[in-house]
Parts: structure tokens; sequence; C-alpha cells
DNA sequence: TGATATTTAATCGTGCACGATTTAAATTAA
DNA sequence: TTAATTTAAATCGTGCACGATTAAATATCA
């Protein structure tokens, strides 16, 4: 059998995907930094601020996380005085998690970030979407063949 | 000032990079279980077989990563026999890694795991290719913006 | 040369991710 | 209705990432 020619690094789309993602960490953290959040964090409040009272799971589902990572992430910004969690009166399994007035607050701070990451992307915002919704295709291929 | 409208996961390029990052560590981690790797130990392991005797300083300018990340998950791939640490004899700052012959030897036994992600993918190649060009490019334009 | 600055790894603390397990509540089946 | 199963969140251990700091070696310069 050939031998295969050895892989290099910049061959690689999981690479591409790996780097980009540190590299985007590294122009949100001065940005978050402002309003004291890290980026998962943001993440959360982005899912929040578009629907408040979800549940652990429907927050998870959304950031395709499940609840040994959320649980303990929420459970900080609670302390930091950004939401509430409460039992579920229907379902006592589930946890609620509810804004605080701070909470929502936190929205308008953090509303000039899009526009700052987005200048430091440096494309077109038709490029942008474009890419965007290529790999939003591509991770849901992946989600499907890995079950 | 008008409000802007709330803003969705969806419409962050930042969150498909994020989660299609997830989502290929979920690809490759029954993949690289059988090879006994972690992801960022496969990237390290890529590099070196690219070219050994590497500087941890160099491993990181590749990988984008520095010595706090690194030192730790090499010490890793060296309990497992992979490589060995040793200071350069010219700059004794310098840590050079070596692969043993089992750390060169894994180069075969992990040789279709690449395979099995492009499957994976669900894309055709050129389409792959265009993506983590552009992806490349995106990296690129965002560590230089972060200066 | 000798003092100062820079460079390289390493160390430490915090916060994700995630597999595996546990607990409690709700659902389904017997 | 009780028993078995499923579901939701939480807990625990391990391994990244990364900011901040430290220690040692090298480079620069007065």
């Amino acid at each position: 059998m050939a031998e295969k020619p050895t892989l290099t690094l910049d061959q690689l789309l999981c690479f591409s995907v790996y780097s980009t993602g540190h590299a985007f960490n590294r122009i949100y953290k001065p940005l978050l930094d402002e309003v004291g959040l890290t980026y998962p964090q943001y993440l959360v409040m982005v899912v929040l601020w578009q629907e408040d009272r979800q549940t652990v799971r429907g927050i998870g589902s959304k950031l395709f996380l499940e609840s040994n990572t959320l649980t303990p992430l929420i459970k900080r910004l609670e302390v930091a005085g950004l939401l509430t969690r409460e039992r579920d009166r229907e379902d006592e399994r589930q946890v609620r998690v509810v804004l605080t007035e701070q909470g929502r607050a936190l929205q308008q701070k953090a509303a000039d970030v899009p526009d700052c990451v987005f200048e430091a992307c440096g494309m077109k915002l038709d490029e942008l979407v474009d890419l965007t919704r290529k790999l939003t295709t591509l991770r849901n291929a992946l989600e499907k063949s890995a079950q």
C-alpha cells in the first residue's frame, strides 16, 4: 500500500475551526471583560435576552451544551446577580433561569460587542453571513453523524 | 437612538465557529480514543510528525498556544511514552520535544482518522478546502486585530 | 565587563467541556 | 397503584485555555 503524504495542520478543516475559535476568544476577551462576562457566559446571556425563563436543558439545546457544563456556569451568573434559578412548579425536575433587572440591563451595556467583533473580522457582511451559513450546515452534518 | 433588534445565536459567526468546534470534537473523540489521544494532543502529534525535535515555542506558534497550555499537555504525552523532552544544548532556555519510536509509530495507527472525519463532514472536498481557506483568512485577520 | 532587558518554560488559579455517575421527579407499564 | 423506566439537573474527575507570575538562560548595552 502507498504511503500517505504527511498531514499538515493547514490541511485540516477542524484546525481552522479550532484555531479560529481561539482567535475569536482573544477578540472577545477585552470586550467582555468590560461587561464582566466570559464568552460562554455571554452566549447564555444572548440566549436569555432572546427568551427569558428558559430551562437549563432548553438553553443547552441551543448551545449544544449539557447541565454538567451549564450548571456551574449559570451558578456563576447567579452569583454575579444577573439571573436567578427556580424550580419549575409544573415539573420539579426542571430549573428555570430567570434574568434579574441587572441581567436585562446588561444587554444595553453589551450592545456594541457584536459590531466590534465584526470590525475585527475584516470581512464584508455578505461574506460573513455566507460563512456562518456554511459552518452551521457543517455543524449540523457533524452533529447528525455523531448521532 | 433606535433600539437594536435582539440578537440571535445563529446570526453570530463566532457561535457557528464555537459550536462547530465542539461538533468536531464529538466526531474526533471516539476515533482518538482508539489511539489514546485527546484532540489537542493529536494536533501536537500532527505537528511533530511533520517535523520532529521542535521547541515548545515552535509547536505553540503553529497551534496558537503557549507554554502554559502546552507544557502540561506535552508532559502527558511524555508519560504516555510518545515523546521525550530535552533541553537544547545551544540554548538551555528551550526545550526540544522528540518523538519516541512509539510516537512515530502512532502516525500509522492514526492514519485513517482524517478520512473518517472528512466522511462525517458530508461535504465535497473542494467545498471543504474552500471553507478551510476562508477560515484561515478569518483567523489571521482576527489574530492581527488582537495584535 | 557588569548591569539591565528580553526570552523561554514552567507554575498557579479560574473557567470551561465532557464522560460518568447520582438524585429526584415524572412517565410508563404491569 | 405499585414497579420499572425515563428524564432533568447536579456532582465529580480530567484535560484543555489562558492571564499572571516566576526562574533561569541569553542578549543587549553602558
